[in-house]
DNA sequence: TCATAATATATGATTATCCGTATATTAATA
DNA sequence: TATTAATATACGGATAATCATATATTATGA
């Protein structure tokens, strides 16, 4: 991943606030970033394939769920940079909203937490 | 400025390393990024008017120069991610060959520091 | 005032991005 | 095996980004 690759990540609205939800919430399936965002799946879903190439996300199927979460191997000039992007869009109401409809959804699918 | 305008800035090569340079040399005239970046007069010029209008650039007219510098008066949540954007790209050779070409110009024009 | 240097903007063409919709794929389950 | 849920991808159209080129603007100095 490339610097430029990587704020290209983060210079849409839906890329940003997933990338902030996973920060937060650590691993989430497609299902639940939908039902947060509000979107349409398949625009979810673009969107994460898009940052999984560059190898901002990463990600792993667990039955018939795909979980996506911050890459595990991110070079190093793009830790401290992440580390502040939470904080810069914590504050902003789709981001509030999206947790919102995160924590009320009914049926979320079970973490394996071991791996 | 959005976070996602703020990002928008740093997601282009021409005008990720003009920020990297403004921050490395505090505020440089349109010429010296030219010659730096070794691009177009009207491309330099453009990208710059884009972070100007975001609000990530200032610029100040001296004479016939006009120079800019990263902005002033930035919101909170950008600062900490723009102490590490120069930490992302100075070890690329675009952004190392910027730097000589910027040193080896003659002509520079001198800069008023009591603003 | 004329010429020149520095900068900004306009124009049109090309390319990239984004989206909705439809469909394909994969896994679970009846 | 048929059905359903979750996810991914393909396609076409709309919008936005980017660029080279040409030209306009602003300031300086002869």
């Amino acid at each position: 991943m490339t610097p430029v690759q990587f704020f290209k990540c983060l210079s849409d609205d839906t890329r940003l606030h997933c990338v902030a939800l996973l920060q937060k919430e650590g691993k989430l399936c497609v299902c639940e970033l939908t039902s947060a965002m509000a979107l349409s799946q398949p625009k979810i879903s673009r969107h994460l394939a898009l940052m999984r190439q560059y190898g901002l996300l990463q990600d792993s199927r667990e039955g018939q769920w795909v979980f996506y979460q911050i890459s595990t191997a991110l070079p190093d000039w793009s830790k401290p940079l992440l580390e502040n992007v939470l904080n810069a869009v914590e504050q902003s109401d789709v981001f509030k909203n999206a947790q919102q409809r995160l924590h009320h959804m009914d049926n979320r699918p079970e973490k394996v937490l071991c791996d």
